[in-house]
DNA sequence: TAGAATACGCATAAATTTATGCGTAATTGT
DNA sequence: ACAATTACGCATAAATTTATGCGTATTCTA
């Protein structure tokens, strides 16, 4: 397992975010998990272009810093369901936001995007 | 200069917030900015933790997709001042939302971090 | 009874971001 | 004159995150 370096800074509340927040797909998945797609094959649908093995490292994840339960079903075929902690319900109405903020701009955020010759080949 | 190779995943607002502000000290950046602490040496000794160079990259960044301008005085001595565009303003409210969620979760969030074994070194 | 679906996992490679070694130049204050 | 300040920059190393090759196991379905 790697384990970090370098010291993190955590003098203000946007540090936080960043250290926790700061996967690929997390965001992504607590929105879905707080819209009902519980289950992991659920949001492997959902979310096609991650990997599975990134999207489990992610769920892990979220499930360790305590944004997401996981619930596993003994039944016949095991069966698995994520849901919101309270912690998860907080963290809803910022990522309302910054969806909300992000498809309000999504012209000009766009022309950002192509304007940065890092891009230029994937966007 | 460096190009991403994968492509890009910007099928909603979520990513765009991602692939854009995700640099280290982005969103302070953009927050001291706007508290008007515009020099980069003001800048600097805000976030002392920051590398010059590391800073300097991010605030062309931040420049490039047009969250902030930048100000060329040819005064004597050069100076340089940033302030925020239209869009870095619209951009404040998120990050002072998110500012405050780190605020008022700090004791748990700092509680996650320490039980993530990857943080053990570091937190 | 073969194939699809469900879930889990290790080791390593590749991509990406962040850090740092080493420099340049002009000006101000002492 | 000399140290301190301001600003800019290239090349690479190091850290960190994301992707992928290769596997295991069980159960339902056609």
């Amino acid at each position: 397992m790697y384990q970090k370096k370098t010291p993190v800074q955590l003098d203000c509340g946007l540090h936080f975010f960043k250290e926790l927040l700061n996967g690929k797909w997390k965001l992504m998945l607590v929105y879905y998990i707080s819209k009902n797609l519980k289950r992991p094959s659920e949001l492997q649908r959902k979310i096609p272009n991650a990997d599975r093995r990134v999207m489990d490292q992610q769920l892990q994840e979220l499930v360790l810093h305590g944004f997401i339960n996981k619930k596993t079903f003994n039944t016949k075929v095991p069966k698995v369901e994520y849901e919101l902690t309270e912690l998860g319900e907080k963290l809803l109405p910022l990522i309302l936001t910054i969806e909300q903020w992000g498809e309000e701009n999504r012209f000009v955020l766009n022309k950002a995007l192509e304007k940065d010759p890092k891009f230029e080949n994937v966007v």
